[in-house]
DNA sequence: CCGCATCACTTGCAAAATGCAACCTATATT
DNA sequence: AATATAGGTTGCATTTTGCAAGTGATGCGG
Protein backbone atom coordinates (compact mmCIF):
# COMPACT_ATOMS: atom_id res chain seq x y z
CA UNK A 1 0.00 0.00 0.00
CA UNK A 2 1.81 3.10 -1.43
CA UNK A 3 0.87 6.01 1.00
CA UNK A 4 -1.22 8.57 0.09
CA UNK A 5 1.03 11.51 0.58
CA UNK A 6 4.38 11.95 2.34
CA UNK A 7 2.89 13.94 5.06
CA UNK A 8 4.29 12.90 8.68
CA UNK A 9 0.73 13.04 10.39
CA UNK A 10 -1.02 11.08 7.04
CA UNK A 11 1.85 8.50 7.62
CA UNK A 12 0.87 7.91 10.96
CA UNK A 13 -3.26 7.82 10.19
CA UNK A 14 -2.20 5.32 7.42
CA UNK A 15 -1.07 3.37 10.23
CA UNK A 16 -2.92 3.67 13.22
CA UNK A 17 -6.37 6.12 11.81
CA UNK A 18 -8.74 3.57 12.78
CA UNK A 19 -11.11 2.69 16.21
CA UNK A 20 -8.69 -0.26 17.46
CA UNK A 21 -5.16 -0.56 17.04
CA UNK A 22 -4.33 2.10 19.58
CA UNK A 23 -7.09 0.44 21.96
CA UNK A 24 -4.65 -2.61 21.91
CA UNK A 25 -1.64 -0.86 22.20
CA UNK A 26 -3.20 0.89 24.98
CA UNK A 27 -4.18 -2.22 26.39
CA UNK A 28 -0.40 -3.44 26.44
CA UNK A 29 1.49 0.01 27.37
CA UNK A 30 -0.77 1.09 30.52
CA UNK A 31 -3.00 -2.34 31.21
CA UNK A 32 -0.19 -4.85 30.41
CA UNK A 33 -1.86 -7.04 28.85
CA UNK A 34 -0.22 -9.69 26.97
CA UNK A 35 -2.99 -12.33 25.97
CA UNK A 36 -5.62 -12.36 23.28
CA UNK A 37 -8.30 -12.71 25.83
CA UNK A 38 -6.83 -10.00 27.74
CA UNK A 39 -7.61 -7.66 25.06
CA UNK A 40 -10.95 -9.05 24.28
CA UNK A 41 -12.00 -8.81 27.69
CA UNK A 42 -11.25 -4.77 27.42
CA UNK A 43 -14.68 -2.32 28.19
CA UNK A 44 -14.65 -1.59 24.48
CA UNK A 45 -15.61 -5.09 23.23
CA UNK A 46 -13.41 -5.83 20.27
CA UNK A 47 -15.14 -8.55 17.97
CA UNK A 48 -12.70 -11.29 17.62
CA UNK A 49 -12.25 -11.25 13.96
CA UNK A 50 -10.67 -8.06 14.14
CA UNK A 51 -8.37 -8.43 17.39
CA UNK A 52 -7.08 -11.09 15.24
CA UNK A 53 -6.80 -8.99 12.45
CA UNK A 54 -5.04 -5.72 14.26
CA UNK A 55 -2.67 -8.03 16.05
CA UNK A 56 -1.77 -9.48 12.53
CA UNK A 57 -0.92 -5.80 11.55
CA UNK A 58 0.57 -4.98 14.05
CA UNK A 59 3.17 -7.47 14.52
CA UNK A 60 3.79 -7.28 10.38
CA UNK A 61 4.76 -3.83 11.15
CA UNK A 62 6.94 -4.75 14.26
CA UNK A 63 4.79 -2.73 17.31
CA UNK A 64 4.14 -6.32 18.53
CA UNK A 65 5.76 -9.60 19.03
CA UNK A 66 4.30 -12.67 19.94
CA UNK A 67 5.27 -15.55 20.88
CA UNK A 68 4.03 -18.96 23.28
CA UNK A 69 3.31 -17.67 26.62
CA UNK A 70 5.77 -19.70 29.18
CA UNK A 71 3.01 -20.15 31.86
CA UNK A 72 0.29 -21.26 29.36
CA UNK A 73 0.85 -23.46 26.59
CA UNK A 74 -2.42 -22.56 25.19
CA UNK A 75 -1.99 -18.89 25.41
CA UNK A 76 0.01 -16.90 22.96
CA UNK A 77 1.96 -14.07 24.73
CA UNK A 78 1.75 -10.53 22.62
CA UNK A 79 4.37 -7.69 23.66
CA UNK A 80 5.20 -4.28 22.73
CA UNK A 81 8.29 -3.54 20.79
CA UNK A 82 10.34 -1.02 21.48
CA UNK A 83 8.66 0.57 17.97
CA UNK A 84 5.69 -0.21 19.23
CA UNK A 85 6.58 0.95 22.81
CA UNK A 86 7.20 4.69 21.08
CA UNK A 87 4.22 5.29 20.39
CA UNK A 88 3.42 5.95 24.10
CA UNK A 89 3.76 9.64 23.80
CA UNK A 90 1.10 9.44 20.88
CA UNK A 91 -1.16 8.03 23.42
CA UNK A 92 -0.37 9.70 26.09
CA UNK A 93 -1.48 13.13 24.46
CA UNK A 94 -4.36 11.32 23.18
CA UNK A 95 -5.19 10.48 26.40
CA UNK A 96 -4.94 14.46 27.75
CA UNK A 97 -6.86 15.42 25.43
CA UNK A 98 -9.56 13.01 26.22
CA UNK A 99 -9.41 13.46 29.77
CA UNK A 100 -9.57 17.52 29.52
CA UNK A 101 -11.97 17.38 26.54
CA UNK A 102 -14.62 14.75 26.99
CA UNK A 103 -17.27 15.40 29.37
CA UNK A 104 -17.17 11.50 30.63
CA UNK A 105 -13.57 10.28 30.54
CA UNK A 106 -12.16 8.94 33.56
CA UNK A 107 -9.04 10.77 34.94
CA UNK A 108 -6.20 9.00 34.95
CA UNK A 109 -4.11 9.68 38.52
CA UNK A 110 -1.01 11.80 37.59
CA UNK A 111 -1.55 11.65 34.14
CA UNK A 112 -1.62 15.93 33.55
CA UNK A 113 1.42 16.17 35.88
CA UNK A 114 3.04 13.83 34.17
CA UNK A 115 2.64 15.81 30.49
CA UNK A 116 3.58 18.66 32.11
CA UNK A 117 6.87 17.92 33.86
CA UNK A 118 9.62 15.76 32.47
CA UNK A 119 7.56 13.31 30.06
CA UNK A 120 10.74 11.68 29.06
CA UNK A 121 11.79 10.63 32.25
CA UNK A 122 7.82 9.27 32.91
CA UNK A 123 7.86 7.71 29.31
CA UNK A 124 11.17 6.37 30.49
CA UNK A 125 10.33 4.64 33.47
CA UNK A 126 7.48 3.35 32.05
CA UNK A 127 8.97 1.27 29.17
CA UNK A 128 11.08 0.43 32.36
CA UNK A 129 8.54 -1.60 33.58
CA UNK A 130 7.02 -3.26 30.66
CA UNK A 131 9.10 -6.04 29.70
CA UNK A 132 9.53 -5.56 26.03
CA UNK A 133 10.26 -7.86 22.94
CA UNK A 134 13.46 -7.40 21.10
CA UNK A 135 13.49 -7.22 17.40
CA UNK B 1 -23.53 7.48 20.15
CA UNK B 2 -22.89 6.26 23.63
CA UNK B 3 -18.88 5.74 23.96
CA UNK B 4 -17.53 2.20 24.12
CA UNK B 5 -16.05 3.17 27.47
CA UNK B 6 -15.24 5.73 29.77
CA UNK B 7 -11.35 5.56 28.34
CA UNK B 8 -9.68 8.91 27.50
CA UNK B 9 -7.82 7.37 24.71
CA UNK B 10 -10.81 5.28 23.47
CA UNK B 11 -12.99 9.29 23.49
CA UNK B 12 -10.44 10.43 21.95
CA UNK B 13 -10.24 8.20 19.02
CA UNK B 14 -14.18 7.68 18.34
CA UNK B 15 -13.85 11.29 17.75
CA UNK B 16 -10.83 11.16 15.55
CA UNK B 17 -9.85 7.40 15.08
CA UNK B 18 -10.38 7.54 10.97
CA UNK B 19 -8.39 8.47 7.93
CA UNK B 20 -9.46 12.37 7.59
CA UNK B 21 -10.65 14.27 10.23
CA UNK B 22 -7.09 14.68 11.83
CA UNK B 23 -6.27 15.69 8.41
CA UNK B 24 -8.45 18.13 7.83
CA UNK B 25 -7.53 19.75 11.35
CA UNK B 26 -3.75 19.28 9.92
CA UNK B 27 -4.21 21.50 7.00
CA UNK B 28 -6.30 24.60 9.03
CA UNK B 29 -3.70 24.16 11.68
CA UNK B 30 -0.22 24.34 9.76
CA UNK B 31 -1.36 24.94 6.19
CA UNK B 32 -4.06 27.53 7.02
CA UNK B 33 -6.20 26.18 4.66
CA UNK B 34 -10.15 27.64 4.93
CA UNK B 35 -11.82 26.54 2.01
CA UNK B 36 -13.45 23.80 0.63
CA UNK B 37 -11.14 23.70 -2.38
CA UNK B 38 -8.27 24.10 -0.07
CA UNK B 39 -8.79 21.08 1.93
CA UNK B 40 -9.94 18.85 -1.63
CA UNK B 41 -6.69 19.95 -3.38
CA UNK B 42 -4.25 18.69 -0.50
CA UNK B 43 -1.96 15.63 -1.40
CA UNK B 44 -4.15 12.94 0.20
CA UNK B 45 -7.48 13.59 -2.55
CA UNK B 46 -10.50 13.15 -0.15
CA UNK B 47 -13.23 12.50 -1.52
CA UNK B 48 -15.81 15.72 -1.59
CA UNK B 49 -18.71 13.77 0.12
CA UNK B 50 -16.03 12.76 3.09
CA UNK B 51 -14.81 15.97 3.22
CA UNK B 52 -18.53 17.68 3.10
CA UNK B 53 -19.03 15.01 6.12
CA UNK B 54 -16.10 15.34 7.91
CA UNK B 55 -16.56 19.32 8.27
CA UNK B 56 -19.64 19.06 9.34
CA UNK B 57 -18.38 16.49 12.30
CA UNK B 58 -16.12 18.77 13.17
CA UNK B 59 -18.79 21.81 12.66
CA UNK B 60 -20.72 19.79 14.81
CA UNK B 61 -18.60 18.96 17.52
CA UNK B 62 -17.43 22.44 17.82
CA UNK B 63 -13.93 22.08 16.30
CA UNK B 64 -14.46 24.25 13.18
CA UNK B 65 -16.53 27.50 12.77
CA UNK B 66 -18.20 27.93 9.24
CA UNK B 67 -19.20 31.13 7.78
CA UNK B 68 -19.10 32.73 4.67
CA UNK B 69 -15.52 34.12 3.26
CA UNK B 70 -15.84 37.58 3.47
CA UNK B 71 -13.49 37.41 0.40
CA UNK B 72 -15.37 35.28 -1.87
CA UNK B 73 -18.97 35.06 -1.47
CA UNK B 74 -19.16 31.66 -3.16
CA UNK B 75 -16.87 30.44 -0.91
CA UNK B 76 -17.17 29.51 2.82
CA UNK B 77 -14.62 30.00 4.89
CA UNK B 78 -13.60 26.60 7.62
CA UNK B 79 -11.50 27.92 10.69
CA UNK B 80 -10.17 26.54 14.04
CA UNK B 81 -12.23 27.08 17.28
CA UNK B 82 -10.38 27.23 20.69
CA UNK B 83 -11.24 23.86 21.24
CA UNK B 84 -10.28 22.76 17.68
CA UNK B 85 -6.94 24.03 18.27
CA UNK B 86 -6.38 22.01 21.09
CA UNK B 87 -5.74 19.33 19.06
CA UNK B 88 -2.85 20.47 18.13
CA UNK B 89 -0.16 19.26 20.20
CA UNK B 90 -1.78 15.48 19.33
CA UNK B 91 -1.95 16.24 15.82
CA UNK B 92 2.41 17.70 16.52
CA UNK B 93 3.07 14.47 18.51
CA UNK B 94 1.74 12.29 15.35
CA UNK B 95 3.88 13.98 13.37
CA UNK B 96 6.70 13.76 15.27
CA UNK B 97 6.64 9.67 15.44
CA UNK B 98 5.65 9.71 11.53
CA UNK B 99 8.90 11.61 11.22
CA UNK B 100 10.45 9.83 13.19
CA UNK B 101 9.94 6.03 12.26
CA UNK B 102 8.17 6.36 8.96
CA UNK B 103 10.97 6.06 5.99
CA UNK B 104 9.37 8.21 3.73
CA UNK B 105 7.88 10.67 5.51
CA UNK B 106 8.98 14.34 4.91
CA UNK B 107 10.67 16.34 7.66
CA UNK B 108 8.89 19.44 8.87
CA UNK B 109 12.02 22.53 10.11
CA UNK B 110 11.93 22.77 13.43
CA UNK B 111 9.59 19.97 14.47
CA UNK B 112 11.98 18.22 16.50
CA UNK B 113 12.86 21.08 17.94
CA UNK B 114 10.39 22.40 18.81
CA UNK B 115 8.93 19.10 20.78
CA UNK B 116 11.64 18.72 22.94
CA UNK B 117 11.52 22.85 24.02
CA UNK B 118 9.35 24.70 25.52
CA UNK B 119 6.09 22.94 23.37
CA UNK B 120 3.48 25.16 25.33
CA UNK B 121 4.96 28.77 24.13
CA UNK B 122 5.52 27.00 20.49
CA UNK B 123 1.99 25.94 20.51
CA UNK B 124 1.13 29.43 21.57
CA UNK B 125 2.85 31.03 18.92
CA UNK B 126 1.53 29.15 16.45
CA UNK B 127 -2.08 29.66 17.93
CA UNK B 128 -1.35 33.49 18.14
CA UNK B 129 -0.86 33.60 14.46
CA UNK B 130 -4.50 31.38 13.58
CA UNK B 131 -7.61 33.45 12.94
CA UNK B 132 -9.33 31.23 15.53
CA UNK B 133 -13.37 31.46 15.23
CA UNK B 134 -15.28 32.51 18.47
CA UNK B 135 -17.82 30.75 19.73
C1' DC C 1 -5.80 -41.15 29.40
C1' DC C 2 -10.69 -39.50 28.97
C1' DG C 3 -13.74 -35.75 29.05
C1' DC C 4 -14.39 -31.07 29.48
C1' DA C 5 -12.93 -26.26 29.68
C1' DT C 6 -10.15 -22.62 27.81
C1' DC C 7 -7.35 -20.10 24.40
C1' DA C 8 -6.77 -18.29 20.04
C1' DC C 9 -8.47 -18.03 16.44
C1' DT C 10 -11.57 -18.61 11.45
C1' DT C 11 -15.77 -18.42 8.77
C1' DG C 12 -20.13 -16.66 6.98
C1' DC C 13 -23.04 -13.13 6.54
C1' DA C 14 -25.27 -8.48 7.41
C1' DA C 15 -24.50 -3.63 8.08
C1' DA C 16 -21.93 0.44 7.78
C1' DA C 17 -18.26 3.30 5.98
C1' DT C 18 -15.55 4.62 2.09
C1' DG C 19 -14.45 5.84 -2.62
C1' DC C 20 -15.64 7.22 -7.38
C1' DA C 21 -17.97 9.71 -10.78
C1' DA C 22 -21.59 12.42 -12.17
C1' DC C 23 -24.58 16.00 -11.28
C1' DC C 24 -26.56 20.34 -9.12
C1' DT C 25 -27.08 25.17 -7.25
C1' DA C 26 -25.37 29.69 -5.99
C1' DT C 27 -22.23 33.20 -6.75
C1' DA C 28 -18.64 35.49 -9.36
C1' DT C 29 -16.26 36.92 -13.59
C1' DT C 30 -16.12 38.48 -18.54
C1' DA D 1 -25.90 36.77 -21.06
C1' DA D 2 -22.53 33.17 -20.94
C1' DT D 3 -19.19 30.84 -18.57
C1' DA D 4 -16.36 29.48 -14.70
C1' DT D 5 -15.82 28.38 -9.90
C1' DA D 6 -17.10 27.07 -4.94
C1' DG D 7 -19.36 23.86 -2.33
C1' DG D 8 -21.76 20.66 -2.18
C1' DT D 9 -25.37 16.04 -3.15
C1' DT D 10 -26.60 11.59 -5.20
C1' DG D 11 -26.12 6.89 -6.80
C1' DC D 12 -23.62 2.97 -6.81
C1' DA D 13 -19.61 -0.32 -6.25
C1' DT D 14 -16.13 -1.71 -3.04
C1' DT D 15 -14.18 -2.25 1.44
C1' DT D 16 -14.34 -2.45 6.30
C1' DT D 17 -16.67 -3.51 10.41
C1' DG D 18 -19.46 -6.12 13.51
C1' DC D 19 -21.96 -10.22 15.15
C1' DA D 20 -22.54 -15.02 15.93
C1' DA D 21 -21.27 -19.51 15.46
C1' DG D 22 -17.80 -22.94 14.82
C1' DT D 23 -12.88 -25.05 15.01
C1' DG D 24 -8.33 -27.06 16.52
C1' DA D 25 -4.81 -27.10 19.95
C1' DT D 26 -3.54 -27.23 24.73
C1' DG D 27 -4.28 -27.76 29.71
C1' DC D 28 -6.53 -29.82 33.81
C1' DG D 29 -9.33 -32.83 36.95
C1' DG D 30 -10.59 -37.37 37.79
Amino acid sequence: MTPRSSCPINGTLELFGDRWSLLILRDMAFARKTTFKGFEASAEKIATNILSDRLARLEAGGFVHKDRDPEDGRARRYRLTRKGASLIPVLSEMALWGETHLRDADTIPGLKDTMKGDRQAAFSALIAQLDLADP
